[in-house]
DNA sequence: ACCTGAACACCGTTCAAGT
DNA sequence: ACCTGAACACCGTTCAAGT
C-alpha cells in the first residue's frame, strides 16, 4: 500500500469531482461526504486532500461546473430578438433547475465559512452570466447608460431566479413546471414592456 | 441527577428555540449543532429529544419563526396604493433578509430529507405572504380572474426574493443595500407598469 | 415522568509512517 | 512522491438506567 501511481493527480482529482456529482445528483446535497465520495473512487479519506484543500474547495468547484453547465445551455440558443431572447433564457433557466434540482440548488445551500471569501474565479463566471443579459437591454435600450444596462440585468436575472427558487422548492404546491415557465415569462415579458414605455430607469 | 424538573417541557422548548436563535444570528445555519443547544440551556444533548422529533423538526421551527418575523415586518406597512405598497414590500422584505441574514437564508439554505414534506402549517405561513400580494393586484386590476391574480402575485414576489438571494449572496459585490433596493423598485414598477399596460395577462 | 450518560454510527481534517 | 491508516475532535440520534 501507499504509492500506487495508478493515476495522476489530475486524473485523481477528475474521477473525485466525478464521484461527488454522482452523488450529488442522486442523494442532494446534503448527503454529499469526504468519505463517501472515497469509497466511490477506490481511495482512502486521505487522499482528498491530496488534491483539494477542504471540503469547501472541491465544493466550489462542483459549483462552478454547474455555472459552466447552465452557461453551456444558453450558449444553445437561436439568435433572436432582446425581448424574445430574455424569455428563451428564463426558460432555459427553469428548465435547467428543474431538470438538474440537486446540482442546481447545491449552488445556494452551500455557502463558504465567513472568513473565506468567494474566489474571483468563481465571481467571473457568475459576471460572464449577466452580461449576458446586459447584451440583451444594450441592443434592446443603446441609448441607456450602462449602469441603467447593469441594474435591469441584475433586477431581472434576480427576478428569473427568485421564480425558479420559490417555485421549486414549495413544487409540492401543485404548480407543475408549465404553470411556473408563464410566471417566468410573465415577468419577464411585463418588465420589459414596463422598460421600454418607462421614463423611469 | 436526572428528574431536575427546573422547567415545564414547553419552557424548554422556547429555551431551546431562543439559544438555537441565538447560534444562527451569531455564527450562521451551519454552524448550529444539537451539542451548543444543549451546552446554552444547560441541558444534555438528549433533552432535546424530548420536546423536538429531531434536528430537521427544531429547524422547521426556527425557519416558521422567520417567516412570523418577516410577517411582523410587513404587518408594520402603512396603507398606501397597491403599486406603491408593492414596492414597500419589496424594501421590507430586502432590509429584512440583510439585516438579519443568517436567520434568513437558513430559509433557503435549509431543506428537509427528500421523505419528509413541509408541513402544512408551514406551507399555510408561505401562502399568508402570498396573500398579502395577490391582494394588492386584485385592487390593482380588480377586473382580473383569480388565476391570473396569482400569476402575477407568484411572479413578482419571486422576481423581489430572487434580487435578494442574488444581491446578498454575491454582496462582496460592491454592490451595497441601498443599491439594491433600486433594483427592487426598478423591477416592482417595471412589472406593474407592464402589467396594466399589457393585453397580455 | 423526566433527564442523564454512554453508546452507536457517522462526520472533516491531519499527519506520521510505509513504499 | 504518493498514499494509507489511524487518530482527533467533532456530529445526530437512541435508550437503558437512575431518581
Amino acid at each position: 500500500m501507499a504509492r500506487r501511481n495508478e493515476h495522476t493527480q489530475e486524473e485523481l482529482k477528475e474521477m473525485i469531482i466525478a464521484a461527488a456529482e454522482q452523488i450529488v445528483i442522486e442523494q442532494g446535497f446534503s448527503a454529499l461526504t469526504a468519505r463517501k465520495i472515497a469509497a466511490k473512487v477506490n481511495y482512502t479519506v486521505g487522499s482528498i486532500y491530496m488534491v483539494f484543500t477542504n471540503m469547501d474547495d472541491l465544493i466550489t468547484q462542483l459549483k462552478a461546473n454547474v455555472l459552466d453547465a447552465i452557461t453551456e445551455e444558453m450558449n444553445q440558443l437561436r439568435h433572436v430578438p432582446p425581448a424574445q431572447y430574455l424569455e428563451e433564457m428564463a426558460k432555459t433557466y427553469l428548465q435547467f433547475s428543474s431538470q438538474n434540482f440537486n446540482r442546481w440548488s447545491m449552488i445556494f445551500e452551500h455557502r463558504l465559512p465567513d472568513g473565506n471569501p468567494v474566489p474571483e474565479w468563481y465571481q467571473y463566471k457568475v459576471e460572464e452570466a449577466f452580461q449576458r443579459v446586459e447584451a440583451q437591454f444594450k441592443s434592446l435600450t443603446p441609448s441607456c447608460s450602462d449602469i441603467q444596462i447593469q441594474r435591469a440585468a441584475r433586477a431581472i436575472w434576480g427576478g428569473i431566479h427568485g421564480i425558479c427558487a420559490l417555485s421549486l422548492s414549495n413544487r409540492l404546491n401543485s404548480l407543475d413546471v408549465y404553470d411556473i415557465e408563464g410566471n417566468m415569462v410573465l415577468l419577464v415579458r411585463n418588465f420589459v414592456i414596463g422598460w421600454i414605455n418607462s421614463a423611469d430607469r
